[in-house]
DNA sequence: GCTCAAATGGTACTTTAGTATGAACGATTT
DNA sequence: AAATCGTTCATACTAAAGTACCATTTGAGC
């Protein structure tokens, strides 16, 4: 509502040019406050969204779990259903160093197999879902 | 666009009620298409939600990748990490039955591994992302 | 009664995943 | 300089997943 007065306000201006028509100053304003209503739409969904990761919690989590950004690398590939085979060609490393990194993974998400980690890590908002 | 102008013209009956003040009225316009906003916003966003499982889509598909019930069960209770025998167990089968499905499921999902069956199925609307 | 598909269970086998442990290297910190 | 940490790779093993084929049962439909 703050920002709705506001625009009012700065709009009053309206007065200092009375050579545009009073449908077209309407057309405006209509024009900017759906922009407006769109933009707070989204912002109320990107924290409907986020309601899992709270907002840049992403990087927090990440944090307070102690993922390194090899095993984030390795975990986001898994999620795509690549096998460790893949994972390791796409990192260009071995195999041995994947489950390396997928068994820290699972050992800091208290996850058992690949596919337990991916829903718990979906579920924090470590990865999108 | 058509709706906006519809708006106006509607809007125009304010000069039947000068007695309100320009700003109260400016104000109602705002709050209007403000609301106007939101209503675009959510609209848009409830096509993007059903972009993948369109609606009622989920039986469709269902039915058109012929996948039985069964092998829904163990779709879902794969999807929430659990292995086989675990899923053998909450569906009182044999974990032979369960690989029997999820083999099945592979090839109906054409996929390789059961991650990549779920990050189709969820994809496809299948399952609950 | 017969047919067909889904569901169930099995054996046997190959492949992938996962664990445990150790080692080497570079960068950073103390 | 010494210690720490992340990354890398390796061996050796166990466990789980996945495939191929086959068999039985059951319920729905003809």
């Amino acid at each position: 509502m703050a920002v709705i007065v506001a625009g009012l306000k700065a709009i009053e201006y309206r007065f200092l040019i009375k050579d545009i028509g009073t449908e077209i100053y309407i057309g405006l304003i209509a024009l900017v406050f759906t922009g407006l209503g769109l933009w707070v739409g989204q912002q109320i969904l990107n924290r409907k969204e986020q309601s899992g990761s709270s907002k840049k919690g992403r990087d927090e989590v990440i944090q307070s779990l102690d993922i390194s950004e090899r095993e984030m690398d390795v975990l986001v590939l898994m999620a795509d259903g690549l096998s460790n085979q893949e994972i390791a060609d796409k990192l260009f490393i071995s195999i041995h160093t994947v489950k390396t990194h997928s068994s820290n993974l699972f050992s800091k998400l208290h996850a058992k197999r690949r596919t337990q980690a991916i829903q718990k890590a979906k579920e924090i908002g470590l990865i999108e879902a």
